[in-house]
DNA sequence: GTGGTCTAGACCACC
DNA sequence: GTGGTCTAGACCACG
């Protein structure tokens, strides 16, 4: 234990991450073109070179590709999309479940009080129609 | 959006939460007495005012109780501490679901990929061969 | 029996409960501004940390509330204010027929001579030549 | 306003008003004797200084008595005890009248409150019977 | 500007 | 030893 308090994930992943989850969302789309590095730096309150590192980043894992000159596009392979939103969901999905195990909560319980605060969310939203 | 990067809660919140989970783990159990203010600080690297704060935090929240010239204790009344149990696996499925929800999945997804997950790791865990 | 004698509530409570005070007297208001954490530290000529404390005490006890950005405020739930009132006249009494009691005056006399000092007051003021 | 939070009576105006509420109250009775002076400073931890100037109040007012070379004794004047627990009574009404007064309390407010009070103590005490 | 947090170091009361 | 309070001075996020 120490000053760990302090610490986190990079922020070029947390960028990096950021743009997945609008890409996944729908807030932007196969073949998207994303903002130049410098307005993403500008946008983000980061460092340039902090972007190409999120760009690099997202190259790499096959969700962006960027052409000499153009700029740096959503991939337009939808499958990885498909891919990438399955990806994201599942280590969503794991992280919590992780938490949860680690606090001693049993799987039937996580279950049952997730699908539990659902049905509570809907009531609330849709105002509990009795049909 | 901006330079929301270094952000994050509080380290006292963030300690308070740490020992809530401590003790719904089990780690820390009714009538327990937590480390010293200054002991704790040298553990966690703080300032003996921030574990200060965390305990003033615990004792707000009923979970722990402190007394004068002897130490902090975590709370002998059960009922709080099955009580404080809801409240956290509460708060963490809502976080997850808020999460989740935002990033575009749908409710039945969710719950089909939390106990597929669980499945998964059930069999990797026992080799799931009962049949 | 030892040196209590320089002993006393907290300063942070001091002044919460001056402010109360104010507030139940009228002297500050519903929505009203209270001074800047550091001008009021520099008015009570005590530490800025400390009275951050008792912004934090009031909005604890609903009594305030605080805008970031903007400063603290009186609440503006005038039910609570309301509340307040009766709290504070309530602690006051009990303190006050506590302290009676401990001197040994008996229920009867402390009625009585509230009433009859209060007869004397209203004299004193109004001259009282109604009769 | 400036740094009065740490101010208040003399400690020997303090252990004065003790020794008085102890003769009301019963505990002290005409013509007993009071500790020594170097008894009463080790008693209340203060300097014997204080003490002796805490004698000589009581002397001024003619509660207690010192006589050369035997100590000093709570005067045997019954009438003059009669009297200052009149005093004392009135002192504090007094300075109770007025603090709720300045708080904006009714006269009508505070008999009303102080009846009820000592009611429910009374209810609380006897466990409220119904005859 | 605002309040919120943190550190450093001190003193106190209680046991 | 324990926790509780206070000061001094710093940095942060928000508007």
């Amino acid at each position: 234990m120490g000053d760990d308090f302090r610490s986190s994930q990079p922020i070029y992943l947390q960028l990096a991450d950021r743009i997945c989850r609008e890409i996944v969302r729908g807030d932007r789309k196969a073949g998207d073109k994303l903002p130049s590095v410098r307005d993403m730096a500008v946008e983000a309150g980061v460092n340039p070179n902090t972007v190409q590192r999120v760009y690099a980043e997202l190259e790499r894992m096959q969700v962006a590709e960027t052409r000499r000159g153009q700029g740096t596009f959503v991939t337009e392979d939808v499958a990885r999309l498909r891919e990438l939103r399955e990806e994201l969901m599942h280590e969503r999905i794991a992280s919590f479940v992780r938490d949860m195990t680690e606090m001693g909560f049993r799987a039937e319980e996580i279950v049952t009080g997730v699908r539990a605060h659902m049905e509570r969310s809907l009531d609330t939203a849709q105002g509990g129609r009795t049909e």
